[in-house]
DNA sequence: TTCATTCTTGACCGAACGTTCTCGAATCCG
DNA sequence: CGGATTCGAGAACGTTCGGTCAAGAATGAA
């Protein structure tokens, strides 16, 4: 057999997500990648192939890092509504203190790369997909368990929670300031009494 | 004298601002906006000096383009909520009918831009400033004709309205189908009753 | 120990990048 | 007309881009 490689691949990987996430694809250049990574370029692209390929897989691991949190946090038992209101502020609080200016990796391969890039809209479209659901369930939950009023239309209310999310990680990625994020929240929060 | 300039400066900023709109700042490149403007090269860089340049005035021009449209919109005479619920449900369809996946040229730049161009985020800003400072005027306005309940905040209402229109651009330009964002769209609305 | 295999390293590729320059032709003012 | 100026077209600038290749070091199976 052969030798073994001397990298972790996962934490090169991991290491991708961080330079993608904060710079995007176009502005994120190879020599910066291999940098950044620490291994040689060659290897990186025996390991993963071309640029584009390494921004998939990225953007996928993003995905699998933060849709389960949220799906957990939202599937817990006992009260629904709460669940949902904590997730909510709690993306205005991280959009707002976005430090890094880095919004949200999914939000921003919707703007950058979605509209010509079929399988980079596919990664958006699950992930969004997939935060729609979990929402969706939460309230539909909330509903039967009487936290929420009966004439409420959970999916619906999923559909703007989602739009409003990615617009507070545009908006707090542009603009420092937490005021404008979260009146944002407490106003659509009302939506759920 | 010299020579009288033979293209157009105002209508080759225009089709920079479709350049720009449509594939961003760093997928742009000069070669494309020397075909696509149909002016020389040298007369490009004399005219408006630097791509960066550039880009900033078509973003002005944008800016400058679509503000007073919105403002004139939410403060004509005679009802203002009618008024502000038509902006939010024309920004729905505009932004689920984007055929050609642009967005909206300030939600672009803000996402691949302005986190580290400050000149760029200044722009934004100042877009989002008179967006926010429109419909907070149109639902005071609505609030003393009787249309609001007294006990709503206008601003806060409106900075909701402004980060719910982010997201939709950034929804409508990922992902095609109106479902989403009317449900959207139509959800913040019942916030106005 | 030998050998096939796969790793790392770093030089290297052609193409494309933003920008500048040269050029002759065209235009205006005096 | 003459001299100044700007035009269009394109060559050329140095740099950076994404991607490849050759050579040697390191590994595990026999």
């Amino acid at each position: 057999m052969a030798r073994t490689k001397e990298f972790d691949p996962d934490a090169a990987l991991q290491s991708a997500v961080e330079l993608f996430w904060r710079r995007g694809y176009e502005a994120t250049s190879m020599a910066d990648l291999v940098g950044h990574l620490g291994i040689a370029r060659a290897s990186l692209y025996a390991t993963f192939g071309s640029k584009h390929e390494l921004y998939l897989k990225a953007l996928q691991r993003y995905s699998e890092q933060h849709s389960p949190r949220i799906a957990e946090e939202l599937s817990r038992p006992g009260p629904a509504l709460p669940a949902v209101r904590g997730l909510v502020a709690r993306f205005a609080d991280e959009a707002a203190d976005d430090e890094l200016r880095r919004g949200c990796f999914v939000t921003n391969t919707a703007v950058e790369l979605a509209p010509h890039d079929p399988a980079a809209a596919r990664g958006v479209e699950e992930s969004w997909l997939a935060l729609e659901a979990a929402l969706t369930a939460a309230l539909t939950r909330a509903q039967e368990q009487g936290e929420l009023p009966a004439g409420r239309d959970p999916v619906a209310l999923a559909r703007m929670l989602l739009v409003l999310m990615q617009g507070m990680r545009v908006v707090g990625k542009a603009v420092p300031g937490r005021a404008r994020l979260q009146d944002a929240a407490a106003q659509a929060l009302t939506l759920l009494e």
